[in-house]
RNA sequence: GGGCGAAUAGCUCAGUUGGGAGAGCACCUGCCUUACAAGCAGGGGGUCACAGGUUCAAGUCCUGUUUCGCCCACCA
C-alpha cells in the first residue's frame, strides 16, 4: 500500500491533473451512470463546415417544442418594438444584457419654431441626432404654459417636417422646459407616446449605427459624427439655445461595451406576465427558497417589473428560430419539424434567419437535459432536483428563467432551494475582466497547486452570497493543508502495513486515553460538519474540518500514538491505535470528500475501505462523545503547553530533558498519571513527580498554573528567577483583569436576577477558577521574591 | 432615482437562536524531533467605522451618520 502511493511519485498537487480526472471519470462512469448519461446528453456537437452550430439533437428538440408550444399558446409573438440594439454586434439584445453606466454627457436645448412664426418651443435632448426622427413634441396636458399650443404645429429644424404638439401625461412639467421631443422609432417612451397619438415612426439609423436615408444630408455618417455635425449646424442657424453638463445612465452592450441604441425593429418576444406570475408565487409561497434569503427580494422585484423578453438575435450561432414564412400567402408557421412548403398554400417557405437568445435554451436545462419532451426514466428520477448552486450574477439570466419554464412545461418547480454564491474578485476587489487583464485562469491554479487546493480555497473564508477576493497567500495556505493531509496519510499508511480492520471488535480493544479522546473529538466533528452542511455553512464546515484534522488529529493525536505504534512488543495497544488511526482517517476522508474530492479518493483507495469509491461511500454518522475523557485530555494538554511555554520563555535547550513536579488534588492525580507518558514525550520531560498541593513549593523552578493543578519545572541554574517573576507578573495582570470583569458581573443584581441560571453558574465557576489561579500565582511571586 | 452588501489584528477574511474577540498570511523567538521546514513549538498584535437606543449583557438586535462596493432603473 505504502509502496504504491510512494512509487507513483505523486504529490497532492498532481491530483486533479488529467490522469486523475480520467481516473475519477472512470469511477463515476462505472458507479454514477445516470449522471454520465446526463452529461453526455448535454454536449453540443459542433460542425464548423456549416454556417451554424448544430446543437445536440435532444436539446434542439426541446427548444423547438417549447418555442412552438409557447407560440401556440400566444405567449410568443413577433412584433415591432423598441429593442436594445447593439450596432457593433449587429443584433438586438434583451434588457438584462444591457449594462447601465453613469456617464458625463451633455443636455442640448433646441428651439423648434411654430409654423406660424409666432415663437418657439424649447426642447432638450441628450441625443441630438434623433431629432431627425422626431415626429412630435409633447407637453403635459395640464401645463398652463403650453395649453394654448397643443394641437399647433412646429417646424422641425434642419428637416423641415411639420410636427404636432401633443398633450401626454407622461411628460414631467418640472423637468427642463416641460416640452419633450418625440422620436417614436428611437426611444421606448416616445414609442408609446407615438402609439397613443398615432404618430409617424421614422427610423433614421441603420443597423450598423450609421445614419440612413431618412437622415438627409447626414446620411452615411456615424451617429456620433452626425451628432456633432447637427449640433454645429443648428448652432449656426440659431436653433441651439444652450448646452448643459448632464450626468445620466447610458446603456452598454454587455458583450462588447458599445453604446446601445434603442431602435424600432421587428423581433420575437416572450410574453412575460403570464409566465412570471407562477414563478413569483412559487417563491413567495416557499416552494422555492433562496439562500441567503435576501436574494428572494431581488428575484421578486425583477419578476414583478418584468417586461416582455426579446428572444431573437441576429447572430450566426445558436438555435435557429423554428418559424417559416410563406413567400406566397404571408403565412407565419412555427413548426416542430423542418418545413419545405407552406402547409396552407403549398408555396415556398423560408426559415427565419434569426437565432434564439442563448438563455432561452439554458432556461430549459433542468428538463431538456433529462430527455424531455420524452417521458424518460431520468426525467422522473431527477426532476425536480433539490438544490441549485449558482452565482448571484445570473439569478435573472438563468435561475428565474429555469423556474418559469419549469413551471410552465413540467408543472413543477425545477429545484427546491437556490444557493447563491458571490463572485471571485481580484486581489484589489475588482471584477475579473478581459480588458483589465486581471483574470485568473483556474487551470493555471490547478496546474500549480492542484484542483483540491483551488476548490477548498473557494469554499473557505466566504459567506454565502458575498464576494471574495482572490489571494495567492490563501491558495498557498490551502495547498499546505492538502499537503498536511497527504503527509499524515503517508504516516498512517506506513504504520498500517500489517493492519486490517476485518475481525476487529471495537469493544475488545485496549484504548488509550488518546484513542478515546480522538474518537470523541471525531464524533463531535461529524455532528458539527453535518449540521453546518445542512445549513449551507460551507465555509464553517470546511473550517471545522481544517481545525480537527490539523489542530487535533495531526498536532496531537498522531504525536501521542507514535510510541505505541513504534513499540513492537505492545501488541494489543499497537493494534488498537492502528485501528483508531485508520478509523479516524477513513471517516475524516469521507467528511472531507466534498471539499477535496481527488486527494480524499486517492488516499481512501490506499486505505482499507469498503465499497468501490469514496464518492459513493456513506456519509459518516456521529457516535457518542465522551466529555469526561475530553476534559481529562484537555488538562494533560494544558500541562504540556505550560511546560513548553516555560521551556521557550526560559530558553531551555530543545534537547534538554527537564523534570516536572505536578502538585494536584488527590482526585486528579490518577487521571494525571495516565497522562504522564504524553507529558514526558511531548514536552521534553524526563521525570514527572506527582505531589499533594501541600508539599513544599520548589524555589528554583518555573511554574504554570493550569486546570486546577500546579506544574513546576525545577531546574537549578537554568531558571532565571527575575525572568520568572516577570513572567508571573504578566500572568497576574491578566488574571486580575479577568477576575475584575467576572466579579463585577456577579455583583450586578440585575444580572443575577435576569440572566439564565446556567449563565450565572458558568460565571461563578469562572470566578472561582480565576481567583484560585490568581492566588497561586501571587503566592508563587511572594515565594520567589521573599 | 430605488434597493442590497461591506466596515473586526499590519493584509485578506471568519464569527446564524445576544453570554469570556478568531483563522490564514505577515511579524518576533527557538528548532532540519525518524508523516510533513509547503513543517514543529512558543510569542506579540484589535475602544469589532461613528453616534444614539433596546438589554442584566451587543461584533451580534433597532435608529441615524460616514466611507467603500454591487445590483436595479425607458425623466427627455
Amino acid at each position: 500500500m505504502v509502496e504504491s502511493l510512494a512509487q507513483e511519485g505523486l504529490t497532492p498537487q498532481d491530483l486533479g491533473r488529467e490522469k486523475f480526472l480520467e481516473r475519477t471519470w472512470q469511477w463515476k462512469e462505472q458507479y454514477g451512470g445516470r449522471i454520465i448519461e446526463q452529461l453526455k446528453r448535454l454536449g453540443a456537437s459542433c460542425d464548423w463546415s456549416r454556417e451554424r452550430f448544430t446543437m445536440d439533437e435532444g436539446c434542439s428538440r426541446a427548444v423547438r417544442e417549447v418555442f412552438v408550444s409557447l407560440f401556440e399558446k400566444g405567449l410568443i409573438y413577433r412584433g415591432d418594438y423598441i429593442v436594445n440594439w447593439c450596432p457593433q454586434c449587429g443584433t438586438a439584445i434583451s434588457d438584462i444584457e444591457v449594462e447601465h453606466e453613469e456617464e458625463e454627457g451633455k443636455l442640448w436645448h433646441f428651439r423648434y419654431p411654430l409654423i406660424d412664426g409666432e415663437g418657439y418651443v424649447t426642447v432638450a435632448t441628450t441625443r441630438p441626432e434623433t431629432i431627425l426622427g422626431d415626429t412630435a413634441v409633447a407637453v403635459h396636458p395640464e401645463d398652463e404654459r403650453y395649453r394654448d399650443l397643443v394641437g399647433k404645429k412646429l417646424v422641425l429644424p434642419g428637416v423641415g417636417r411639420q410636427i404636432p404638439i401633443v398633450a401626454d401625461p407622461y411628460v414631467d412639467p418640472e423637468f427642463g422646459s416641460g416640452a419633450v421631443k418625440v422620436t417614436p422609432a428611437h426611444d421606448p417612451n416616445d414609442f408609446l407616446i407615438g402609439l397613443r397619438h398615432g404618430l409617424e415612426q421614422v427610423v433614421v439609423m441603420a443597423p450598423d449605427g450609421t445614419m440612413n436615408e431618412n437622415a438627409g444630408k447626414y446620411q452615411g455618417m456615424d451617429r456620433l459624427e452626425c451628432r456633432e455635425a447637427l449640433v454645429a449646424d443648428f448652432d449656426r442657424e440659431g436653433y441651439l439655445v444652450k448646452v448643459e453638463d448632464h450626468l445620466h445612465a447610458v446603456g452598454h452592450c454587455s458583450r462588447c461595451d458599445t453604446t446601445i441604441e434603442p431602435l424600432l425593429s421587428k423581433q420575437w418576444f416572450v410574453r412575460m406576465k403570464p409566465l412570471a406570475e407562477p414563478a413569483l408565487e412559487a417563491v413567495r409561497q416557499g416552494q422555492i427558497r433562496f439562500v441567503p434569503e435576501r436574494f428572494t427580494k431581488i428575484y421578486c422585484d425583477w419578476l414583478e417589473n418584468i417586461r416582455d423578453w426579446c428572444i431573437s438575435r441576429q447572430l450566426w450561432w445558436g438555435h435557429r428560430i423554428p418559424v417559416w414564412y410563406c413567400q406566397d400567402c404571408d403565412e407565419i408557421i412555427a413548426s416542430r419539424e423542418d418545413l419545405n412548403q407552406c402547409p396552407h398554400c403549398g408555396g415556398e417557405v423560408e426559415q427565419d434567419p434569426d437565432v434564439l437568445d442563448t438563455w432561452f435554451s439554458s432556461a430549459l436545462w433542468p428538463f431538456s437535459t433529462l430527455g424531455w419532451p420524452d417521458d424518460t426514466e431520468d426525467l422522473n428520477y431527477f426532476y425536480p432536483t433539490s438544490v441549485l448552486v449558482t452565482g448571484r450574477d445570473i439569478i435573472f439570466f438563468w435561475v428565474a428563467r429555469m423556474i418559469f419554464m419549469g413551471l410552465e412545461f413540467m408543472q413543477e418547480e425545477p429545484f427546491r432551494e437556490v444557493l447563491i454564491h458571490g463572485l471571485v474578485l481580484d486581489s484589489q476587489g475588482r471584477k475579473m475582466s478581459k480588458s483589465l487583464g486581471n483574470g485568473i485562469d483556474p487551470l493555471e491554479v490547478i496546474e500549480e497547486y492542484g484542483a483540491d487546493t483551488l476548490r477548498f480555497m473557494l469554499m473557505t473564508s466566504t459567506t454565502p452570497g458575498n464576494d471574495m477576493r482572490f489571494y495567492w497567500e490563501r491558495v498557498e495556505n490551502c495547498r499546505n493543508f492538502a499537503n498536511k493531509i497527504w503527509n499524515a496519510s503517508r504516516f498512517a499508511l506506513m504504520n498500517l502495513t500489517d493492519f486490517q480492520p476485518e475481525g476487529i471488535e471495537e469493544d475488545q480493544l485496549a484504548y488509550s486515553m488518546a484513542d478515546r479522546w480522538i474518537l470523541s473529538r471525531l464524533n463531535r466533528t461529524i455532528a458539527r460538519v453535518t449540521e453546518e452542511l445542512e445549513e449551507y455553512q460551507l465555509g464553517e464546515a470546511a473550517t471545522t474540518l481544517y481545525e480537527f484534522i490539523w489542530g487535533e488529529f495531526c498536532d496531537w493525536y498522531i504525536e501521542m500514538i507514535k510510541p505505541r505504534l513504534y513499540a513492537k512488543e505492545d501488541g494489543e495497544g499497537r493494534r488498537t491505535s492502528q485501528y483508531v488511526l485508520w478509523k479516524v482517517l477513513e471517516t475524516t476522508l469521507r467528511l472531507l470528500h466534498p471539499f477535496m474530492p481527488f486527494i480524499t479518493e486517492e488516499i481512501w483507495q490506499h486505505l482499507p475501505h469498503g465499497g468501490p469509491s469514496i464518492c459513493v461511500a456513506p456519509w459518516p454518522e456521529a457516535g457518542d462523545t465522551d466529555p469526561a475523557v475530553e476534559e481529562e485530555m484537555e488538562r494533560i494538554m494544558a500541562v504540556i503547553r505550560g511546560v513548553r511555554n516555560i521551556r521557550a520563555e526560559m530558553n531551555i535547550p530543545p534537547g534538554k530533558k527537564v523534570p516536572v513536579a505536578i502538585q494536584a488534588p488527590a482526585g486528579l492525580q490518577s487521571q494525571l498519571e495516565a497522562g504522564i507518558p504524553y507529558i514526558t514525550q511531548l514536552a521534553g520531560v524526563g521525570t514527572v513527580t506527582m505531589q499533594e498541593p501541600v508539599t513544599e513549593k520548589p524555589r528554583q523552578a518555573a511554574a504554570a498554573m493550569v486546570g486546577g493543578v500546579e506544574v513546576y519545572v525545577p531546574l537549578e541554574g537554568l531558571i532565571d528567577i527575575d525572568k520568572e517573576i516577570a513572567r508571573l507578573r504578566k500572568e497576574e495582570q491578566n488574571l486580575v483583569k479577568e477576575v475584575e470583569r467576572v466579579t463585577k458581573k456577579l455583583q450586578n443584581e440585575n444580572f443575577l436576577a435576569k440572566a439564565p441560571a446556567e449563565v450565572v453558574a458558568k460565571e461563578r465557576e469562572k470566578e472561582k477558577e480565576y481567583r484560585e489561579k490568581l492566588a497561586k500565582v501571587r503566592e508563587r511571586i511572594a515565594l520567589l521574591e521573599g
